[in-house]
This record gives C-alpha cells, structure tokens and sequence, in this order.
DNA sequence: TTTATTGCAAAGGGTTTGCACGTGA
DNA sequence: TCACGTGCAAACCCTTTGCAATAAA
C-alpha cells in the first residue's frame, strides 16, 4: 500500500524521504487522529532531527497527495490521520471523548443536499458534537 | 429581544456593558459570521477605544450565555453569528461561497445518531465542505 | 548533477493573560 | 461601594517562510 503511493509521488517528481515515510508511517500506527505536535513528537523518536517546520511541510503535502486527511474536531488545531476509511467523528461537548461515524449514514443527507443546493458534497471529515450516554446522565444529575 | 437577554445577564449578575451591547448588536446587524476580526473593526466604529482583547473575551462570554454562536467554516479561525435561526454551512471548496442549509434537512440524520451511538447531537453549526454548481463546471472544463 | 526537501531561525497571525484602572449595579 | 469588565501591553501558542545546506533520483 505505502508502495503504490510511493511509486505515485516518485511519477509526479516528489521525492521519498526518511522524513515522509517516518511521518506517513507514524499516522498509519496510530489509533486515533494526531495533532501535528504529537506527531512531531513521535516521529522525532525516529528522526531526531526531525523539525516541526518539516512536519507540517508534510502533513500539508500528504494531504494534498490525498494520503492523509486533515480534520477540525472543536480543540482549534486542525488533526490528521491516514486516508482509508470514509467516516466522520461524533465529539462529546462534555468529556471530549470522539466516536466515528461510518461514511454510509451520511450518504442520504449528502443526497439531499444535492438536490437541494447542486453542490457535489465530498467532506469525509464532517465534525458533529453532542453528549454521549454518559455525560447525559451527569447532565441529569446536575439539574 | 435583547431586552430579555439583558434581563437574564443581570439576573446571573453580569453587567450590561456599551461593548457588549455594541458588539451584540453588530453580530445582530450582520448579515453573515464574522471573525473576531470583523466584528473588531465595525465595532470600533461605535467604541472607539475597543481593544481586540475586549471582542475575544465578550465574543467567548455571549457564547457561553447562548446568545452567539461559534462555528468552523474552514477558515483557521472561529466565526461568530447570532444565535436564533439554527442552521448549518455548505461551503464550497473551491471558491469558498457558503450557503446556509436549514437544521430542519439534519434532524432525521440525527435521530440516526441518537438511535445508532446513544448520542445527543446539540449541533446547531456543522459545516460541511463540497462543490457548489459553478465551480463543479470549472472542474469538468479543467479535465 | 540537479533540484526537491530539510533544518534553522526568524517572523507572522491569532488569541490569551496579568494587572491596574474604570465603571455598572 | 465593590467587584466585574476593560484597556494596555506583553506573552503565548501554532504555523509559515526565507535561505543555505543536504540528499534523493
């Protein structure tokens, strides 16, 4: 898989260098989206001299290679994680825990929109916030 | 209208201010968000010794009151809009254009979420990103 | 060899904060 | 009167940029 894109980048005159393939492996690893400062701070372990300059060089060129996507989740800096799986995320306002929605339960609304407005929607990466099950019950109790 | 808002703020014990009457009252008269920088500037005009401090703390405290509300529309900084019509954001990708899609178009997917993840969507301002008409004819013609 | 990419350091932009003064209630 | 709110200025992120050195192809 990072072999396909490799030979992409490699056909469009880019260059693969340790500090990409340390960064897009980094993503690849994690479990959940990253900020670009962990991922500095992780891909550092492996290029010491890693720079955060570089690392938002990269993070900006793989998402505009569509190798990674870039998401706004509410906490003002902008996170990333490896393109793949189509999905959402659902934000409690309260714990800040987040939930991912799978990309199929959008499509209907995205369908009506298009009827609706003509605009061709293709955000992978829509933000909703709410209150999950368990910071309902401490909504409760507070009142 | 504000009238009942100023009522509620002295009620909690806050005070009613020139600046934050003047700043509501620009978010009120706006026919668009604003940035923190927008409202700045036309606020200004009325208070003419505003200082930028001033617009973030009353922008985050009509917020937290529920008077105003936040939104990200892709920009790097929040907007700022009246709260009252609840609505959400189409932009578009390409030329930025933003169209306001009513909440009434989100309320089944949001039972979805309810029903699915336990969660309580309180939402009002999500924003999602596409290709409005016209610039879906400039990307067919650059093929 | 060629030039895309990096590191370094500085600058930039937006936002927040401490503190003393001013001012609504 | 009294504590909430403001102005001022500095501090603080986070992010971007210019430039010379480095290294991928």
């Amino acid at each position: 898989m990072i072999e396909t894109y490799a030979a992409h980048l490699r056909s469009k005159g880019y260059r693969i260098t340790p500090q990409r393939l340390a960064i897009f492996r980094i993503l690849q690893a994690a479990d959940r989206h990253l900020t670009p400062s962990d991922v500095f701070l992780r891909t550092r372990e492996t290029i010491p001299g890693l720079t955060e300059a570089t690392v938002y060089r990269t993070l900006n060129f793989l998402t505009e290679q569509g190798m990674v996507h870039a998401a706004y989740v509410g906490s003002g800096q902008l996170v990333y994680e490896i393109a793949g799986t189509d999905h959402h995320h659902l934000i409690c306002r309260a714990c800040g825990v987040t939930h991912e929605v799978d990309h199929a339960l959008l499509q209907d609304l995205y369908d009506r929109f298009e009827k609706r407005t003509g605009y061709v929607i293709n955000s992978v990466h829509t933000t909703f916030f709410g209150l999950c099950p368990e910071c309902q019950d401490g909504e409760a109790a507070r009142k």
